[in-house]
DNA sequence: ACGCCTCTTGACGCGTTCTTGACGACCCCC
DNA sequence: GGGGGTCGTCAAGAACGCGTCAAGAGGCGT
């Protein structure tokens, strides 16, 4: 199914790891310090990277650094609670969750689905979408509406990002939360209320009666050009 | 494909290099110390440059100097693990990326391709561009506005240079910064805001209220003509 | 050695954006 | 008809990013 590159200095978590993951239909490669870890991110080709950032010979955060330069694939790292620093620095250097220790294993296995599910989507790059009323070039951030532009705020594009990556499909409140405010969030969804509403007064010619931005009660929203 | 430079002191490190940059499609010429370094990277115009700080006859951040007194090829450094300083001084010199030895040959590969393909982009020159208001031709580096010249500094010249690329295009601040002032910066938005404001007084009709460098909030600047 | 120009860096105010709570309207199910 | 849940809407405080200023460091030519 995937393959999952798993860095850790300790044996025995390696070996649970492994375990656990190949039960589960992946093929799982393994490294035990900094160095082997980069080589195999670049020579592996793994669909998913599971980081400890306590690693003997280099830094965590240099790791990762290191991986990005040759490769986007996903990384979800593991933090020991106390070092919290860590944990956001990995996260603005480019990885895609975190999971503190000790953790159960099914919590594991989950991220890594949900890791390996968005790269498949995030990866496409969207360009331009047009509907009869308004026009969002996302490449130039840039949006116009009756050919006058506009100004949309940094949320309010993720937010469309996310929505317009599949035009006419159903995305659920839980995907829209994560992509645009990250792997921690996942209830909140009065933000999602607030900003669907912005948009609306923004892009629809009627906001009280939206043609693009339609809600689906219970579950999520969908774009329709 | 692309012809590489590589200085090294270690014949084995020079062969296995060679070789498998050759297996990739390179053109490959090598040197042993730097003052042949510095020759060759003149006289057999290289596309990329992969140096190794720690040569016999010369200080290894005394040839990228050397080198960059006659080229602006992308220089990709070789370190030992512990000498951090150097690495420092050399991305401060003008090298694009380095290497901690001891590293994996695809990860040196990778980067070797990361580096000519960000050459290629930025090798790109523009002549002259003009709005309405004021004039910039960047081969000569003169600037008007309003049919009078005007001074800009070299700093300067770099950011308006980054911008102007490509005119109407959002340029994201990370591009920027990268371009200005080095690989080694990436997060200091500061200097942007110092530099965009100093441009603006001098370049804009009404410095306040910008027209043709704009701001886009949390991403980048844009130049529109 | 001196002065000038440039670059770096910190500080501050301001406007925008984000977050968060509250409230009423609506729908569905009981 | 009532109750619980979800949604749209509004508003206010907090947080953030940006423009702006100025002081100090460093380099260069005189």
């Amino acid at each position: 199914m995937s393959r999952v590159l798993v860095v850790d200095d300790d044996p025995r978590l390696l070996r649970t790891l492994s375990i656990a993951l190949r039960a589960h239909g992946n093929d799982v490669v393994t490294a035990s310090d900094g160095r082997t870890a980069v080589l195999s991110a670049a020579e592996d080709a793994p669909d998913v990277v599971i980081l400890d950032l306590g690693l003997p010979d280099l830094d965590g955060t240099e790791v990762l650094r290191r991986i990005r330069t040759t490769s986007s694939v996903p990384v979800i790292v593991l933090s020991a609670r106390h070092e919290s620093d860590d944990k956001i620095e990995a996260l603005d250097l480019g990885a895609d969750d975190y999971v503190t220790k000790p953790f159960g294993v099914e919590e594991l296995l989950a991220r890594v689905r949900a890791a390996v599910r968005r790269s498949g989507e995030v990866g496409r790059q969207i360009g331009t979408v047009r509907t009869d009323h308004f026009t969002l070039d996302f490449s130039e951030r840039r949006a116009t509406v009756e050919r006058a532009e506009i100004r949309l705020t940094p949320t309010e594009w993720r937010l469309l990002e996310a929505l317009c990556r599949e035009p006419g499909h159903l995305v659920l409140q839980q995907d829209l939360l994560r992509s645009v405010w990250g792997p921690a969030y996942g209830r909140e969804s009065n933000y999602l209320r607030v900003y669907a509403n912005q948009l609306r007064r923004k892009l629809e010619p009627d906001p009280s009666n939206p043609r693009h931005l339609i809600t689906e009660p219970g579950l999520g929203y969908r774009f329709t050009p």
